[in-house]
DNA sequence: CCCTATTTTTGACTTAAGTCAAGGAAACCT
DNA sequence: AGGTTTCCTTGACTTAAGTCAAAAATAGGG
């Protein structure tokens, strides 16, 4: 329940998703918003040849929807349980009732959609690096503990870390060997070992 | 003035900065966030060689640093008039106050940033499409009006475009020409006509 | 209107990264 | 453990896009 107090929760309501079924489609007015309570949703669009192109996975703890909901407009994408979910459903109106009559409901959310702005910001960042390999190295980077050396482990697959970071997983996997032949990493499995964080940090600026 | 009332308007002080002053820079507190009235402002961070990184140009009528503001947060990056600007500072604290006792201002800042959520998720989508091509196609699609057939002028230059799509300048010539070559569209200085939106769509799918 | 400065285009070349196809490794199930 | 599925890696090949250098076009200023 990270980012979740008592107050807010109590103006969702409990839902609960089957696999596999859908919590919204694309074009659908939105007239709510969703937290994940627990499992997973997967956010995609559909392109014209009909192949499910994927924005964004949704874990516990995280809200999706407020934007769209919030700026009243229709939803651009599906969302779909991977598994069994459990989401708090804000609608949209007792919602904007609720900020309207109560300041630390607005602030809630204000931060909310302030932080996620913040992270699209970041994630822009990214996405604008020239290489895959300055994407990996700044992805890992944003990862690890400060400090000289780090290791962390991936809590997605590769191959959609290959998606995050714009690319495909062929592609990431040579970039993890080459990194790895030249002693910037050491991969074992989903387990990443950085010796020296500051020489990661340089193939940021090329 | 587009997305600004009198009344936030009246919530915010009218600063003055010549061309080339800085408003603020990078790693200082947020102790407030800006609107543009005039002029042109540009934000942009320093890589560790010493060179400018240009992440965006604010022109009139766009709000700037409040996500950073209202989370508080310390701004990531400088912001540097690139000719004389007229903005409006509005106060973080004074703002946090005005949002808790007013809920219209609260609820226009929601807004304001449900809508950049949007954007810079629109902004992400493009930037994940494959090539320089493809993320060429989409802005000049977003930038048509609905129809068959459609014309355009960029408002920008097209060194600034190429940055924006996350290339170069050599690379968005060498596009435009082909695209033109192939009859997809007719390009002359800035003015661009596009014959066949719907052609200019497949572009998309592939 | 000419001269200068900036922007844009072009060419030749190099490198990054995608595609296709196949093999190997892990995870999962009963 | 064996069989199946999903995930990851590798190789050979093609294409997109970046770099550097220079010419052409455009925009401004006096």
């Amino acid at each position: 329940m990270n980012a979740l107090d008592k107050k807010i929760a109590a103006l969702g309501t409990r839902r609960r998703y089957k696999k596999d079924s859908f919590l919204f489609l694309a074009g659908e007015e939105a007239r709510g918003f969703y937290y994940v309570s627990s499992g997973e949703v997967r956010v995609f669009r559909m392109d014209d040849s009909g192949r499910e192109v994927e924005i964004v996975r949704l874990r516990p703890g995280e809200f999706f929807g407020e934007a769209i909901a919030i700026a009243s407009e229709k939803f651009p994408a599906f969302a779909r349980a991977t598994e069994d979910a459990e989401v708090l459903y804000f609608e949209r109106l007792r919602m904007l009732r609720s900020i309207r009559s109560d300041p630390a409901v607005a602030e809630f959310f204000l931060i909310l959609l302030a932080d996620k702005c913040i992270l699209l910001n970041k994630r822009i960042e990214t996405l604008n690096l020239r290489t895959v390999r300055q994407r990996l190295a700044q992805y890992l980077l944003a990862h690890c503990a400060a400090g000289r050396s780090c290791d962390l482990n991936l809590t997605i697959k590769k191959s959609e870390l290959a998606k995050y970071l714009g690319t495909i997983s062929e592609t990431l996997s040579r970039t993890f060997r080459r990194m790895e032949q030249e002693g910037l990493i050491e991969v074992r499995g989903r387990h990443i070992h950085v010796p020296d964080c500051a020489r990661l940090r340089q193939e940021l600026n090329r």
